[in-house]
DNA sequence: CTATATTTTCAGTAATTCCTGAAAATTCAG
DNA sequence: CTGAATTTTCAGGAATTACTGAAAATATAG
């Protein structure tokens, strides 16, 4: 199988920025090799692609796998794996996202966590555990804020993001509706 | 200077968890022993505590500096240079956003849009582009959003986060508005 | 079962990245 | 200016990570 120049940027740009992102050159060209292929492909053909040993892409497929991020399928009378990225690009976006929570977010929280029981013994440490509250919160607040906002279904979440930061509009008003409702109930309470 | 085991935890925390994410292990530790230390620090001080060689913090520090993580200043009598990580932890994060931004996703955008004005000569590359559309009207949104909301101040950037899926609700609640100021305008029309 | 196709493992090597000490460059007090 | 203090550079070695081929393991058609 011989790649088209157009895929062959996509797929050499994608090594350079896995490299870039803790993630090993070749498993980037081939997730983007499988991103990009109308098919699904089995590992020879992903070999073959990208000229990489049989062995190594088995080892960057194995990778793969354990990010959740590939497919794994078979094609009617062939023994081989074949393997495809999933069609929509926000559940690949939520997968690594999920991924590298539970690799790195959930065991840094848990450390400052721990660092935060200290009891400090000196001055220092007194300083050291406010920054990483500081750091525990902030990591812990866009945590649940991800994994909440993370539900919604493209669509809104979309309508969202594209509102930027005219949200904020919304919140003005929903504030003065609060100090209406507050006024109502205020004066319920003493005419009662 | 000796490092307290808390502080020890967290160098060494982050250490690993910067070359996870492409950074490498020293530049991470020399970056966590600056951010909960509660005074300036100079290159020898840095290289003692952490046990690393005077050129190697001067590369680690450049490279920070390089991302406009530090703040460099002089104390009174001594010549020597001393670091500090900024205060505010949110404008940290925000720095480091931006500057990924600059670096890896900018170029990635440019590469797609590249690919994307390429006429097609095949199947294959037209399924490849369809997809590659997919991926950079995501990066193109998700990027806007962000540069959108990190200019909010803390404060109700915080509000935003901790509604999480709620802002949904007011979602609604502005297009049930959108509803009645429609019909307003709508009767307004007809009866003109 | 057996034979063959396919995948996985892994030891050894290649490639890359990191770190150091020595030397060069820069800065600045006197 | 001069010379000491400080920082930076960089070639070479150390450590880490990546990749390969060969062999082992697994799966399945017949």
């Amino acid at each position: 199988m011989k790649l088209s120049p157009l895929s062959q940027d996509f797929v050499l740009h994608f090594g350079e920025m896995g490299s870039r992102w803790g993630i090993n050159r070749t498993v980037g060209q081939i997730y983007a090799l499988l991103y990009v292929s109308p098919r699904p492909l089995n590992a020879d053909e992903i070999a073959e692609a990208l000229a990489f040993s049989r062995s190594n892409v088995s080892m960057g497929l194995k990778e793969l796998e354990s990010w959740q991020l590939t497919k794994l399928q078979h094609l009617p009378n062939d023994r081989r794996e074949y393997f495809t990225a999933p069609e929509d690009i926000w559940a690949i976006f939520r997968t690594l996202a999920e991924e590298r929570r539970k690799r790195e977010i959930d065991p840094t929280l848990t450390m400052l966590r721990g660092a935060l029981l200290a009891s400090p013994d000196s001055e220092e440490d007194r300083y050291a555990q406010q920054r990483m509250k500081q750091m525990h919160d902030l990591i812990e607040m866009a945590t649940l804020w991800f994994n909440d906002i993370q539900r919604l279904d493209p669509e809104t979440l979309k309508q969202l993001m594209t509102m930027g930061a005219k949200v904020t509009k919304l919140l003005e008003m929903k504030d003065k509706l609060k100090v209406v409702t507050g006024l109502k109930k205020a004066s319920s309470a003493t005419t009662s």
